[in-house]
DNA sequence: GCATACTAATTAGCTTCCTATCTTTTTGCA
DNA sequence: TGCAAAAAGATAGGAAGCTAATTAGTATGC
């Protein structure tokens, strides 16, 4: 009946498709370094917002406090993290990166940047501002709807 | 230095932050029927290719086989999907939905055209249609790299 | 000033994804 | 024809996400 495609559904499963694909080859582009796509996150976002606590921190990338517990687990473990005691607030923790991981931060920047580069490169500029700018728009949406918390 | 902000890294920080809430929110709609996204995925997807053995849905829904094994597990104990032996092909299973999920059919995709439509419904139509082509370029860019096994 | 409510981190346990490996059957080719 | 390679499904085990509940500490309100 339907010739026309029904657009917001092949959105999503291509959303889904696309992003657990991606996360896969990441996950084997970063093995070499004994690290993962979610791992690489921690450690990119650390460098960015130094001293955060861990509530600060899964906010930025997006997860929860009990996902990130068991990243920093396997991170502090490999060495790359330190949990600090926090000097205002007894039960937080500051959280920053050894030495060792400021050493190989720029590599892993590059691996990254290279995995982008390599499956962007065909994608037109515009329509990836365009499709980044739709990603924003759902990305508020969706986080307004759960504060909200009426789904 | 660079003012501008890296619009490859945006894109996939919020591709990943968006597919994970969004999974999230749809996790939440499907629970009171004691589903989630993953296996409404499977249902739908049958729905579509009735006697389909578990290697060609698994390839629809993109995921990989032993993934599929457990989502079956579940839907089989739940009633809603019988493997039945292939007369073709002694090694393979036919995947047929049952008549409980039949029934409940038709209440799961107005649960999922809802979801759609409730965090799409401000995007324009030609963005939307934009930002699944270039979902659609980069999947089939991914699954192009991974058969070539090098990366 | 003390009880109550909230917040940071953790633990426990579930789901969904993966890879690697195994068994059974089919296919292909020498 | 027969044997090696490939293919379908299952199993085992790990990673990364989640919720719910626990513990410890901070803030609030009467």
């Amino acid at each position: 009946m339907t010739a026309a495609p029904d657009m917001a559904e092949t959105f999503t499963r291509a959303l889904a498709i696309v992003s657990r694909q991606w996360k896969r080859r990441l996950d084997v582009q970063f093995r070499h370094l004994g690290l993962s796509q979610a791992r690489w996150g921690v450690i990119l976002e650390l460098s960015r917002h130094e001293d955060a606590t861990q509530i600060e921190l899964a906010r930025v990338l997006g997860i929860e406090g009990p996902t990130l517990v068991r990243l920093l687990d396997g991170l502090e473990r490999m060495g790359f993290v330190e949990r600090h005691p926090s000097a205002e607030d007894r039960r937080a923790k500051k959280l920053v990166l050894t030495e060792a991981a400021m050493r190989i931060l720029e590599r892993m920047k590059s691996i990254a940047a290279n995995s982008r580069l390599e499956v962007l490169e065909d994608i037109p500029a515009d329509d990836l501002r365009t499709a980044t700018r739709v990603l924003a728009q759902i990305a508020s949406r969706l986080e307004k709807m759960g504060n909200d918390e009426n789904g």
